[in-house]
DNA sequence: GATGAATGAGAATTCATTCAT
DNA sequence: AATGAATGAATTCTCATTCAT
């Protein structure tokens, strides 16, 4: 299972190795519980190698949640956003659900990496951080914006607008919790649960 | 800060003290993060003490998140749940209410634990069991026959009820998750944010 | 060897072992050259023993050298310095032979402490620190002193007391540093070399 | 600052920068503190070509300072002894003058490889041999011929000629020692300090 | 000749755990 | 029961050295 999406900036095949064995590794154990050694061992390489490019285990771990934290988190929220802003959706429905279908499907490629972030964030305040930044700054504003458009034409309800996404990404984060990291084995994860949850959401936040 | 709510079966004053560090510590930086020594010495208490009570650090970490599942995880649901199954509530909005109500200041009391098990679940498959245990088999089943009760009379829609249970506690976990755990500083949680996700809820499970 | 002078403030016995060991080595092959295994196998203790009492390697190596110059160092040229400075010497080879006689017992004494001291200090500017608040502040000033009044009395080169106090010392130093630490096995330091050595400043200071 | 005087037998630029930098970092941190990836960096080359030449560190180490004793450390003794050897000078005067004035330069333009030797000298015995060799054989018979012969004249006390070759040395290297390695940044050596040292050896020396 | 990725032995340090007091 | 010195295995990290390119 290869994470190409991740960090690879010239990075030689054992050094990609490396990558991808620590992530498994963390996802499995969280950082503190993965040793450099058993990462060596996954990735077939010697330790000392983890630390030519990587001068402490920390700097492994960053390399992979920090670019992580913009290039797929933000683009979870972001990506198409200029269309998905630009675009005149004819309703809210179609704007959630927009959001919903192709986003759902980066985060499921990217389940192992969700893992890591949201088991670690609590963790590494710099992770905190650029969470904040990146989703704080570069989206709240945009979809807030978007949803008061929605509330100004009384397709949705008037409350919050932060509060409208906080409602949204409760119900989509409890649904990637619970599914991907609570409890990953069950998969119950069926288009119609998804379905469903559109559906909730959306008459959760029909005006009447 | 005392969680006297936990495994507090005669212990002594210092045996006291080393689970009330061990909470602190082990919500702080996680299990494996955290270290014997250090909460022996929040705790006041020389390195060997711990390991009188508890033979592992393993089995202090258990003693306080094993517990915890039985008598915080549990009662958020179960308690009184005597009542609300035998109370006749007149409406689904009155049981959910009943649920949140009561139930939040559980959570609210005993968020430090909560952040630890929730940490703690996806790298301890005896913690996941034995929240399955205990959700899964005492909880979920009656709280599934209400949810039918429910749909009977017409008041909610008509999916499967497990899908119903999810989504409920996919909004109170998405609530709880946010505010306690990754962003505990924020403290946004005032009470019309909780009005509103009720609402959010109840509307959203509407029939029609 | 022990070295009873230096740090054994409540040292337990292999502690103190660890002590001895790290003297020998460091005197051997200097602060970097020295492994801290090999400390721990000449003391006959663990590893991990050493890292109890010393945070550091550098701990270790600081609590030998640091101690040793104010409680080396410094008495070599200070104790007994009241005396010095009270006792009404009656010229100033009086004074120069008893700055030698009893001093040159205690560099004899703490060779090796000195030996690391002399071969550490330029690599760490703390020591050179202490070095020069220990000489510099507490002995320099009334040495030089006691100069101006030998040269008062003429009997010594009306030079400045500074440089006098340089001349002594770069003998003494000297003296030391080619018997002690560049060819300690040679092991000339015979008891004429020494008079000789002293008849040598005493003649270099003269006036006329 | 180049070195040129040393080990420049058919350099490629990139050796000779080896070589420099490795001077600055030995004389910085000692032969164990240094390491070759620093050294390299330094350098401005990659990590394996400073073992094209050298193959290991202390190769390297040696290749610096061991032609450094017969190219420097000699000359200071030796270089022109043949004049001064074959020199009759008027007195010893002038013989101590010869030996300090030319020989006082060429320590200052080696400063940063006298200190390298004198720190690494204790712990390589091969460098000590050489240093012994170089200086004991080649210099001292004929550095205590030509004492032995100002004895004869009367011009200074008639001790065992190895004595006053230390006590020469001594303060020698007292005055080097203090200045350059100890206390480099101090730079107190003033001209009027070697005069005056000068002025302390002869009479020192002197018979009456 | 030069490079720099890779190595593996070993360095410093941490840490859960034991045990004599 | 409590202590805290001691342990030794494990962990993170360093570094001289090698080798394919």
């Amino acid at each position: 299972m290869e994470n190409k999406e991740v960090g690879q900036e010239q990075l030689t095949e054992k050094q990609q190795r490396i990558v991808d064995a620590a992530i498994e590794i963390f996802a499995a154990k969280g950082y503190s519980g993965a040793s450099t050694s058993e990462i060596a061992k996954k990735a077939g390489v010697a330790e000392g190698t983890i630390f030519r490019r990587y001068k402490t285990k920390k700097e492994l771990l960053m390399s992979i949640v920090g670019p992580m934290i913009s290039k797929v988190i933000a683009p979870i929220i972001v990506k198409d956003f200029d269309k998905v802003i630009t675009a005149d959706y004819k309703d809210f429905e179609s704007f959630l659900r927009a959001i919903f279908s192709n986003r759902l499907k980066l985060v499921e490629k990217n389940q192992i990496l969700i893992k890591i972030a949201i088991q670690e964030i609590p963790f590494h305040p710099e992770l905190k951080e650029k969470l904040f930044e990146v989703v704080g700054k570069e989206v709240f504003k945009s979809i807030c914006q978007r949803i008061e458009d929605f509330q100004l034409k009384g397709e949705i309800v008037k409350i919050h607008p932060k509060l409208v996404v906080q409602l949204i990404f409760s119900s989509l984060f409890g649904y990637v919790a619970s599914n991907f990291i609570l409890f990953p084995e069950r998969s119950v994860h069926q288009d119609n649960e998804l379905e469903h949850t559109i559906q909730f959401i959306l008459k959760g936040l029909r005006q009447y």
